[in-house]
DNA sequence: ACATGTTTATGCGATC
DNA sequence: GATCGCATAAACATGT
């Protein structure tokens, strides 16, 4: 049950955040791009530091409503505005008569145009930096860490457990950069796969024939998105693949925002999103399940989470022994991994585990759990997509917190318990919607989402 | 041999 | 300046 008390991560007395979303939805962008964005700042600003962590909630809501404009799209910087093909390699624009050259990424400004040729558009430095598709572009590095491309190449599988080569396919499906770059970026996808403690190994059964196990996304990582207990980083430079660039003839260079970006365009604040996700994926490794209650309430006071020794002597904490439940084979068939990643699902995850466990997104929540009462609003849970419902064993850790934990947290994370249908499961590495889509908030949270957070508190 | 997984070390930018 | 978060590199072990 979740109820407010002191567990209610939400400020007391605070801002109707509904209200606030639904101001702004009103006050487009789309006349006045930068007025507008000084008016988001500026709410956002007066959100005190508890409401840090779905801030970008709310902006992500807030800049969906700029979907009715379809040259305004919530995502455009990421993936273009334009059509953007299905494949993603049909637009690799790098390897149209040229060499998959490994390159390492340095800095450098390039941006796709609006008239994509068979190389995209080079950008004036300090342009546009955030109009970048990175399902077509090989010379800029996404700006996501490695645990965000692999959370959403684990979410784009809709399946409770991924493979680590279905995860270098999705990534290379999806960010033409990878394609071209020096492999090295695999080791690093290894390494954080194991460093993580946001990615949990399932290994393989005994009779299932295979290399390598499988891995899912440790359910604590809600906490992080839960708590807010993550700093915020700036964005980093954009990367650029020197072996490509150096075909171009360019010079290594680096773009820092420029209060043009700042002002033109929406993109900050989604780039800001995936940060913050890709925030909460971090490691925060010495995360106690049993002092979450506490961390809740003392994150949501102070905006940040325990640290940890310098550099990489955080330790995982020992796995906990994982189900072996996960024992459905995954199909191999990698040709048709595509982008997939359900951002809609996940901030709708989010959400909900945040204010409630409701929607039979792939992100499931609780399996045939009974409906829920959050802030006194009846919330009722559907099922799973195909009526499956999730019967994932618990992990200790979440079997310690039945015990131990308080309910609320166990709710508010237990969505992540079974992220995906195992109905899935057979589908293993095979989605078919573009990344494009993926990200194609705009209509999910326009409109949506001030009703739904509305309806909510 | 190769893929996968773990671990250690180091560097850098951002933040405190 | 210390700390943090992350990327990168590499050595090593294990499994297929």
């Amino acid at each position: 049950m979740l109820s407010t008390s002191h567990t209610d991560p939400w400020p007391e007395g605070g801002v109707d955040i509904g209200k606030v979303i639904k101001e702004e939805v009103i006050a487009s962008p789309q006349t006045d791009q930068s007025g507008s964005l000084h008016r988001l700042h500026s709410v956002s600003d007066s959100l005190d530091d508890s409401l840090t962590s779905l801030q970008w909630l709310q902006e992500f809501s807030i800049l969906g409503a700029s979907a009715g404009n379809p040259s305004c799209h919530p995502h455009s910087h990421i993936f273009s505005c334009s059509d953007a093909p299905q494949s993603p390699l049909a637009g690799d624009s790098a390897s149209m008569g040229m060499p998959l050259t490994p390159g390492k990424p340095t800095a450098a400004s390039f941006c796709r145009g609006p008239a994509l040729g068979p190389m995209p558009s080079l950008v004036p430095h300090g342009h546009c930096p955030d109009e970048v598709d990175y399902k077509t572009n090989p010379y800029i590095k996404p700006p996501y860490s490695y645990a965000t491309l692999i959370c959403m190449a684990m979410q784009a599988s809709k399946k409770t457990k991924i493979t680590l080569s279905c995860i270098y396919k999705w990534i290379t499906d999806n960010f033409c950069y990878f394609r071209h770059a020096d492999p090295t970026w695999q080791n690093s996808i290894r390494h954080n796969l194991s460093l993580n403690k946001c990615f949990i190994k399932v290994p393989r059964q005994k009779d299932e024939p295979g290399k390598g196990g499988f891995w899912k996304i440790d359910p604590l990582y809600a906490e992080r998105l839960l708590n807010g207990a993550y700093k915020k980083r700036r964005m980093p430079p954009v990367q650029i693949n020197p072996a490509l660039q150096h075909r171009l003839g360019m010079r290594p260079q680096t773009i820092l925002p420029t209060d043009s970006t700042r002002t033109l365009s929406i993109s900050p604040e989604s780039h800001q999103l995936l940060k913050e996700f890709e925030e909460a994926t971090g490691g925060d490794q010495n995360w106690d399940p049993r002092l979450a209650e506490v961390t809740m309430l003392s994150c949501w006071e102070s905006g940040k989470g325990t640290k940890r020794k310098r550099g990489y002597s955080h330790k995982r904490a020992p796995r906990r022994p994982n189900s072996p439940l996960l024992g459905m084979d995954e199909q191999e068939d990698l040709s048709s991994l595509r982008g997939n990643f359900d951002w809609d699902a996940l901030l709708d995850s989010a959400l909900n585990g945040e204010l409630s466990l409701n929607e039979g997104s792939p992100l499931s929540p609780i399996p045939g759990d009974e409906d829920l009462m959050i802030r006194g609003t009846h919330i009722s849970l559907l099922e799973a997509p195909g009526g499956v419902a999730e019967s994932h064993v618990l992990t200790e850790t979440q079997r310690s917190l039945e015990g131990n934990y308080d309910e609320e947290t166990f709710l508010a994370t237990a969505f992540l318990q079974s992220p995906w249908s195992e109905e899935d499961e057979g589908n293993l590495c095979s989605s078919n919607v573009g990344i494009e889509q993926l990200f194609d908030l705009g209509d999910s949270f326009g409109g949506d989402l001030s009703t739904k957070i509305e309806s909510i508190l």
